[in-house]
DNA sequence: ACTGCCGTGTGATAAATATCACGTTAAAAT
DNA sequence: ATTTTAACGTGATATTTATCACACGGCAGT
């Protein structure tokens, strides 16, 4: 899914695992937030009123199940079903809380900071071993690889990660 | 408008303007966007369900007026008005937006890109002098006062700004 | 076993931004 | 009119992050 592109469907993940992210006029690439088992993507649901165009970058980075719902029933569920309608809410709710604190980590936080709560957020969907190289992870906080060698290295040193060539584990408290 | 206080109405601004920021843990600021005459604050109506708790700041930063709906009649009027459902729906959307555009923003530009769309929203609300102090901008921007200075001071030279004592004019291109 | 690629480690350097110190100016207060 | 205060200007320096250059080691393909 890329910007410009027509939502037609509401749209459920039933399993799978879905990466949104933004992208920079040069390419760069900002992670945002997974989509998982049980969640709906706000942004389909809410441009349901007029098949208004996507602006954001969504990829399936797992075999992914969804449950697409056509537009033009959104309206009849959302009136007829209140459980439907109070989950949409919710979902809109809880996304754009998401948002609200991927804002505060750039602005107000450092790298170090920055790369730590991403490492945690991965971890709470993936598990505590990460199939990610440095490359990767630069790529998605937006850094570069060097500097995200340093800090990982730095916290392999306090215990907080251990590296394997290829992938990372996490080595922080429980994740929920 | 504090983090933490309940929402018992959902709100629309009828006349004035309130800033909606992040707060830092140390007291920073972050500007988000402006309320203003015919916007419906999104949080507010999203938390409606169930009371839940802001987790923004906003403050008038004019005499406003609002209308307050109290939570309980929300679900009501948009089961009933579609007019009504549409419009919120519509809502939710433009905020998600504008969050959107923040992220890239702060995501992937410098300072001196972000000081001049910074400017220009400001401009597009306020108008073309805007009252602001560098102090004041580099509090909404996250940086510092010398920074701030510096880069209006070249702005200026390429004649996108003019300066005066306490306020700043924007002499760029027209605003929509 | 050899080759080449990819992931990683690391120092040196550059660029962006923040901070510090201090000076200047203009408006407000007395 | 003098004092006081807040806003602004600017060089020097520090910090953070990005970039460059290159080295090393594992692993896959031949």
């Amino acid at each position: 899914m890329k910007p410009g592109q027509f939502f037609k469907y509401a749209m459920l993940i039933v399993s799978g695992r879905v990466k949104l992210y933004r992208e920079g006029e040069d390419g760069e690439e900002f992670f945002m937030y997974f989509l998982e088992s049980g969640n709906a993507c706000a942004l389909s649901m809410m441009c349901m009123a007029r098949s208004q165009t996507s602006t954001i970058m969504a990829v399936a980075v797992e075999e992914t199940e969804v449950i697409m719902i056509p537009i033009q029933h959104m309206d009849t569920l959302m009136k007829n079903y209140s459980e439907w309608y109070h989950f949409v809410i919710e979902t809109y709710r809880n996304r754009f809380e998401e948002l609200l604190t991927v804002v505060d980590q750039i602005a107000f936080k450092n790298m170090d900071e920055r790369l730590e709560w991403y490492l945690k957020r991965q971890a709470k969907s993936l598990g505590k071993t990460l199939p990610l190289t440095h490359q990767q992870i630069a790529h998605d906080i937006n850094s570069s690889r060097e500097v995200v060698s340093r800090l990982l290295k730095k916290m392999e040193k306090t215990g907080l990660v251990a590296m394997e060539r290829n992938s990372i584990v996490w080595m922080g408290e429980e994740l929920e």
